[in-house]
DNA sequence: TAGTCATTTCAATAATTCTGGAAACGACGA
DNA sequence: TCGTCGTTTCCAGAATTATTGAAATGACTA
């Protein structure tokens, strides 16, 4: 379940350049996930700013890690994602009807939120 | 248009306990907002300290500052909250299909991003 | 004009974060 | 078992952020 200290971390770990740039691409890239080597060679980072920003975001549960032989994937945690833009976007507009605009966002996020028009 | 740069931004704003109880007050309160404080009343914010995350979060572009007599009324940014959330999921899984529970998150988000099933 | 109220700015301190060099770790191939 | 490769941990310095007391601003009222 999302609270806001969970939100808050998850937040902290994408508001910074480099991580947020290595989430967008492994949101891309989807469930399969990239290596760490991929990734800090795709965006040129020196392979223990990585770990230390890999780490950051897989301990605010947005990543997932698993091991395959030499290499460790990381993958986007797509439901963190999805229950993070559902607590931000909770109850928006106290149920009413937002501006044209967002009415439409998330769908499932708002269901779950309990303020779809 | 959204860049790196404004969303890890907002990204920040948004990653502070205090400043997130206050957006997602004002998400909930509507395109109408809340006096300055109001929200510091409800939240138990002395003035400055409310006033320093204020600033913060309208600088992001996250909120809309409006004088009405001596208050200020805050308001949530509806535009700029859809355009963060449509650059964080956008192109996700390289436009095929996610995991079942985010596959409709953010309608009007990904319609936008390009990659919508 | 003087006074009050809502809000902001200034200034200083404490705490947190980002970065990269060096070293360690763990899995694999020869 | 030794060397290599991918990745992580340790460490220290530089930079950024949060907080709040005190003072200033700006809008309204008497």
């Amino acid at each position: 379940m999302m609270t806001p200290t969970i939100a808050v971390d998850a937040l902290a770990a994408l508001a910074q350049e480099t991580r947020l740039a290595v989430f967008r691409m492994l949101v891309q890239a989807g469930p399969a996930g990239l290596a760490a080597g991929e990734i800090g060679a795709q965006l040129g980072i020196p392979a223990n700013t990585l770990s230390f920003h890999l780490k950051t975001l897989a301990q605010a549960g947005l990543l997932a890690a698993r091991q395959e032989g030499r290499f460790i994937y990381y993958a986007a945690n797509y439901p963190t994602m999805d229950d993070l833009i559902a607590f931000l976007t909770q109850n928006c507009c106290n149920g009413g009807q937002c501006l044209p605009k967002t009415e439409q966002v998330a769908t499932t996020a708002r269901r779950r939120a309990g303020s779809l028009a």
